[in-house]
DNA sequence: CGAAACGTTGACCGTTTTCAATTACAGTGG
DNA sequence: CCACTGTAATTGAAAACGGTCAACGTTTCG
């Protein structure tokens, strides 16, 4: 209901994979765009260095999501891909993948379909910054994460890149944390957060 | 180079206009999605509502954009849209729309350009939310917006909306545009903000 | 002309950021 | 197998900053 088989958009023969090292860069900004990526395994960060050596994270893909899709009609990069932890990814050469969108109108649509969820769940993350205290923001996250009755959240990364996700400092967030599970509100084993109430 | 005669997308016979007053919504959460909006004149406000009844603005359309792109795949808006002084807006048909792009791929072509443009600016938001000082915060928004040689900007609508969109309280942004003003950062005559060195 | 929205500034308070220090833990190489 | 090292997790205390509340001048528009 999900995936749309991106790797079928194109014939095997033109997937190049590619694996990347805890670390690696994909891509960086201001190169070339050569290729639209689908990340397999493991997580990429978008990542944005400010003029004051601050780093932003953009975006963290996770496994089956497509990478650079804004950059299909871009020419160059306006972003750095990290690899969070070895990752693997599949390579789809741009140009033959312009031709097949502009052939094929089904492959298009998915596209479109691809772009407006991630238009989507941007917007979410924006919201979510309007959120100004700590413990709330947190809280309203982790609804957004969770699944399953009652609501749990099973978090895959270390917190500390969880809090600069959604805009706060690691302290911030086991502060949050130690709030909203004095308050009842969560449940908490390691990485493991059960939702309460409401 | 930017617009993609999207009124051309479908013959003129199933366009249809609609022109609303300030304040007066478009359409609204939840509601069933049954076109999708371009907008001629004036500017549209996609909000939504939290749970504490504070407002949130996802967006702020402007002349040329088209809206809802991403509730063309859901049927249902998660937003309201409200409009920010008088606007001209054109309604294409959901259902017509929809064939139209499985039927042309250069249309479908198009609205992928478009929500690109979109994931992009988003983005851009998202990163002005991880600056924490209210100055700089305003400064790198300032400096987004700027165009021309020395950069200007020429803000068209209320400082407390711009407030709401860059995440702040319009009396940090009063506070902010003096404190960059006495540090020489930028000069302002009312709504018109020239931007000084670096 | 009057009301409502916009613009502006001050003071105070609460929260988060910062800075700092400590523990826990996983991976590495001797 | 164990020090050794770096990252993650935690907690404390102080400082900084923006939010909130409040008051007031100004502009806009019906």
């Amino acid at each position: 209901m999900d995936s749309v088989g991106w790797d079928s958009l194109l014939p095997p023969a033109q997937h190049s994979a590619r694996e990347l090292r805890d670390g690696e860069l994909l891509f960086r900004q201001g190169e070339p765009v050569r290729a639209l990526y689908m990340l397999r395994a493991g997580s990429l960060r978008l990542l944005r260095v400010l003029e004051d050596g601050t780093t932003v994270t953009l975006y963290v893909a996770r496994p089956g999501e497509t990478l650079a899709e804004a950059s299909l009609f871009a020419e160059h990069y306006h972003c750095d891909a990290v690899a969070q932890g070895n990752c693997q990814v599949l390579a789809l050469p741009k140009a033959a993948l312009r031709q097949a969108l502009e052939t094929n109108p089904q492959t298009s649509l998915a596209l479109s379909r691809q772009l407006a969820r991630q238009v989507r769940d941007l917007r979410a993350q924006l919201e979510l910054r309007n959120v100004k205290s700590a413990p709330l923001r947190l809280l309203a996250w982790l609804r957004l994460q969770a699944a399953g009755s009652p609501p749990t959240v099973q978090i895959d990364r270390p917190w500390n890149v969880v809090a600069t996700e959604i805009g706060l400092t690691h302290e911030a967030v086991y502060r949050a944390l130690n709030q909203l599970q004095r308050a009842g509100q969560i449940e908490r084993r390691q990485r493991l957060i059960t939702l309460r109430s409401s």
